[in-house]
RNA sequence: GUCCCCUUCGUCUAGAGGCCUAGGACAUGUCCCUUUCACGGACAAGACACGGGUUCGACUCCCGUAGGGGACGCCA
């Protein structure tokens, strides 16, 4: 039997979950899943000026509202390790790196630089001047190990440098969305293994995790393909086994430049707030650089899963049409039951202060009359809003209708005969034949009939059907409504 | 500047040399449904960046050019 397939999603916990990072995460999930791998969560935290724990918990608070669960790491509840790998938080694994750069120091490998940033600085600039690559190499990289620990141990401080080759060597991978490609060894210079506090930089940390993790597979973004080469490096300096790459396309804004913040919405917990149901995200995003074999469009995450391969992945950048998104997540939205999305909705209404009657029978009837006005969760707010008295307004849109020589009539009318009633709320049959009687009695038709009946029903002319709107309604509440437009005429 | 990646309708994409008069979806427009609006349905408009090869034949392969993006950190 083949290895099992292991991937990892490792985000750094230095802001909210991005977009980008939730179709990376959705990538790897659904690779797991589809072939019955194991999908790792692993923290890239070495950065500890920008590393915090509340973007820890709050990005895992958004990988779990997507539903992208993970199989090992820190545990989704208590973020206490998880698994046989660990630790899984790389602040937690500094022995481990210590004992591999050590090697690495040893064979001569990797080496200990004094240099300062301006002497790096100058070197940099006088190799671009020169017209070369403004990569540098360490004027340290061929001191002796034991004088350059004689200076730190007299408190010296110093960084430590993998040591790249002498002589130009093209290293090479398989990518599985762009196939070859190729990276001269000249296009980087000595770079840094371990911070002078100590601390491993990324390039170091995600190559010997990937390997003591077994990782087979590592989905991420574009923007990290000029970190294989050096990470490659490391690799073969350790001889592990090189996993199979697959770099997505970049996400980008309207203007193609990479999605950042002042395209305005780009995290997983902003589009939460903002009403998207994580399905709809999530198939959204699967969309930017996947394609369904069927053409399908709107997928669950169980078609998604059984659906995705790697072939199917596309190397061009995408742009994030938030249009798009809406439509996805409409769709989606009217293809849950009224249960569900009564209880996604509730907590909406509730928070807008908008309250409504308990019936379950009300709120189904409600939904079903709402549903293809929605787009998101929150446009809910305004369209139960004129449901509850205490909102009624009279809309600007309204003033024409108001206008109108037939209006007073027919709402008077109106009015009349539903104080002749006595039931609590009025069946659909009861305000179809009402409807009729005032048109008969006011001799007035079509929009002039149900426009101003409309207004005095939810102050707007425009807006979801009468007949079931209506019943929605307290005769109690209808009355005072058409008194409120009465007393506006 | 150097290196790497990318380039099909406004946007997401299909397309593995003849199935392409380039297909679908979102958005747009028109019409139908509807006594309004939305949903739904129909139709329309809309793209292979450019230039050279290779080939009987190129959206598909190769090379250039242009444009865009990414990397060149003691960030990831």
């Amino acid at each position: 039997m083949q290895n099992k397939i292991r991937v990892r999603f490792a985000p750094s916990p230095t802001g909210y979950l991005h977009v980008g990072g939730a179709r990376t995460a959705l990538y790897n999930y659904l690779y797991a899943r589809k072939n019955h791998g194991t999908f790792v969560l692993r923290i890239e935290d070495t950065d500890q000026e920008r590393s915090t724990e509340e973007s820890l918990k709050m990005q895992i608070e958004d990988l779990k509202w997507l539903g992208l669960n993970w199989d090992e790491g820190p545990h989704p509840e208590n973020l206490q390790d998880n698994g046989e790998y660990g630790p899984y938080r790389q602040s937690q694994r500094l022995s481990i790196y210590n004992e591999y750069i050590e090697k690495l120091l040893e064979s001569g490998k990797a080496f200990y630089c004094f240099m300062s940033d301006e002497e790096h600085e100058e070197l940099k600039n006088t190799a671009i001047q020169a017209g070369k690559p403004g990569q540098v190499n360490s004027p340290y990289r061929d001191k002796s190990l034991a004088e350059a620990k004689k200076r730190i141990a007299s408190g010296e401080k110093a960084v430590v440098r993998f040591r790249v080759p002498d002589q130009e060597v093209i290293y090479s991978i398989n990518d599985l969305v762009r196939g070859k490609v190729e990276f001269p060894s000249t296009m980087v210079g000595d770079f840094v293994l371990v911070r002078s506090d100590g601390m491993p930089v990324y390039n170091f940390c995600c190559v010997i995790d990937d390997a003591l993790m077994k990782i087979t597979h590592v989905f991420r973004a574009e923007e990290h393909l000029s970190n294989t080469l050096r990470q490659l490096m490391i690799y073969e300096a350790f001889n592990f086994e090189i996993p199979k790459f697959a770099h997505a396309s970049l996400i980008l804004g309207a203007d193609k430049q990479k999605l950042s913040k002042r395209h305005g919405a780009t995290s997983v917990g902003q589009y939460r707030e903002l009403g998207y149901l994580p399905q709809a995200l999530n198939n959204f995003l699967a969309l930017l650089g996947w394609s369904s074999p069927s053409g399908e469009e709107i997928l669950s995450i169980e078609q998604l899963t059984s659906e995705f391969s790697i072939e199917r992945l596309n190397s061009s950048p995408a742009v994030f049409d938030e249009t798009k998104l809406k439509w996805v997540n409409a769709s989606h939205l009217r293809a849950l039951n009224h249960a569900d999305l009564w209880q996604l909705i509730e907590p909406i209404l509730k928070i807008a202060n908008i309250n409504v009657p308990e019936s379950e029978a009300w709120r189904s009837q409600a939904l079903e009359l709402f549903k293809s006005y929605m787009e998101t969760l929150n446009d809910s707010v305004e369209l139960f809003k004129p449901l509850d008295i205490q909102y009624y307004e009279i809309s600007e849109e309204a003033k024409e209708t108001l206008s109108w020589e037939t209006t007073k009539v027919v709402i008077e009318q109106w009015k009349k005969l539903i104080v002749q009633k006595d039931s609590e709320f009025l069946t659909e049959e009861q305000f179809l034949n009402l409807q009729d009687q005032v048109k008969n009695d006011c001799g007035v038709k079509g929009k002039q009939l149900f426009m101003p009946i409309r207004v005095a029903v939810i102050g707007k002319p425009h807006g979801a059907e009468l007949k079931t709107l209506v019943p929605l309604l307290k005769t109690t509440d209808l009355i005072a409504r058409a008194n409120i437009v009465l007393e506006n005429m």
